[in-house]
DNA sequence: CGATCCTTTGAGCGAACTCAACTCGGGTGG
DNA sequence: CCACCCGAGTTGAGTTCGCTCAAAGGATCG
């Protein structure tokens, strides 16, 4: 079905909004591009690069994080295939943080100046991306939401609930469960907890039965109990209600 | 200077990218808009609705803020004359947080259909528009690095270094003051603190010598120290280094 | 000249942090 | 094949930063 790695692209970009007519799904799929496999931990493009490509992301986790002075990081999202994390090199011209692999990826680098020729001939596919973009920004308000106003078990569950319903939207969830080979580590640089206080929580959410999460999988038995332990409320995702999965 | 209202919109369009065309000048200038004067603590829009109209902010300061099931709110971003701060409406439907003035405001409404004529007819002017909205997404970057990572002192210094670099952009400061009538209240709403905490630290910060703050002016003598205090780089304004003022 | 909002102060409490050690599983090299 | 190592997870104990509750001073404005 993902025959072309950018199959799962093309699906989001009409989340929520009118399909893409064929001529537009077309250019899409005749974009040049390099098919790249990364290791886990390796990052893509640094704070203070200048990018002349865009990262697809075609399987694996990636995240956007900035290093703080005192070594300190901060990750501030995850991303899952589909997702093009630096769509932004394409105006912004210096990355203003990192964007690195969670895990080992396969990833489409597509050229800013294939991009640019693309949203030139068919202008309307600007608007779908820019769309995305500002969805992108949704996100990073509701993460401004979670680490400046819910405790750690609401933050904790907050950022799962997210990750699940994102990936059941482009169909990476079977049932109740999907991969989570996340860190205690890497959730603490997300919600600004100590990997401590992360350990304590997660036991706390555990024992709630909220999820069951070992091995780098997890499942959501009950998932409105989730939400409502996390205040989650899928508005900000911009996605169609109900967004079912693949 | 600014006999149109719009004129500050265009030089911020205009930040760290070359110089609009003066046809593009011109059509943003004859852009069909209403003026309208709204009191202070008043919201623009509200979380769930469907708006038809953009909101630039001609005079007066105005915050974006999600509402908290138990009565709280978190702020998420301030505003400054010469924002667009719900652009996303045009092309993220439904609100997914609000946005209020803070003090009395004068502000430009322009119509959505007259945004998408005015994109239509000068597309470069798009990618000036997406290009403003990921300077949107870069600075909610920050606000989620400066909750999730920073103490209460660095924090707050850092929200008064970036309000006071955004006035000074658009050529809204004085040497080294500027209006800031912001309550401590809204302060802590937007960094995630207690008013209480809020208050100490400030006081902490005016007895470093790091500002001046008196019935809503401020005034910072020394900018570099300021800067230090918050680990503020401004990297993520993406503006003209140096960012001169009038 | 109250009324009200904002700021400030005190005191006690609690969520989350730090430091430190121990477990466990998987990988790797001798 | 086993010893070792390393990263991830877990646990304990003590500390601290920031919170809550409560109340008292300013400022601003009909």
């Amino acid at each position: 079905m993902f025959e072309n790695p950018l199959n799962r692209l093309i699906r989001r970009l009409e989340v929520d909004t009118t399909a893409l007519s064929q001529a537009e799904k077309d250019a899409i799929l005749r974009l040049p591009m390099t098919i790249k496999e990364v290791g886990a931990d390796q990052d893509i493009v640094r704070e203070g690069d200048r990018p002349t490509q865009c990262c697809v992301v075609v399987e694996g986790f990636q995240c956007r994080y900035k290093m703080l002075l005192d070594g300190g990081r901060q990750i501030l999202s995850f991303h899952v295939p589909g997702d093009m994390p630096d769509l932004q090199s394409l105006f912004l011209s210096t990355m203003d943080h990192s964007l690195g692999t969670l895990t080992p990826n396969r990833v489409a680098l597509i050229s800013h100046d294939a991009l640019r020729e693309l949203i030139r001939v068919q202008p309307a596919l600007a608007e779908r991306f820019w769309r995305e973009s500002l969805i992108d920004a949704a996100i990073f308000r509701e993460w401004i939401t979670n680490v400046g106003s819910r405790d750690a078990y609401a933050r904790l569950a907050h950022v799962i609930c997210e990750f699940y319903v994102r990936l059941r939207a482009v169909g990476l969830t079977k049932d109740a469960t999907f991969d989570f080979p996340i860190t205690q580590t890497e959730l603490a640089d997300a919600t600004g907890l100590s990997t401590v206080h992360v350990n304590r929580s997660i036991q706390q959410i555990r024992a709630n039965g909220l999820i069951i999460w070992e091995r780098g999988a997890c499942t959501i038995p009950n998932l409105a109990a989730l939400k409502e332990a996390a205040m989650f409320e899928p508005n900000y995702l911009h996605m169609r209600e109900g967004n079912a999965a693949a």
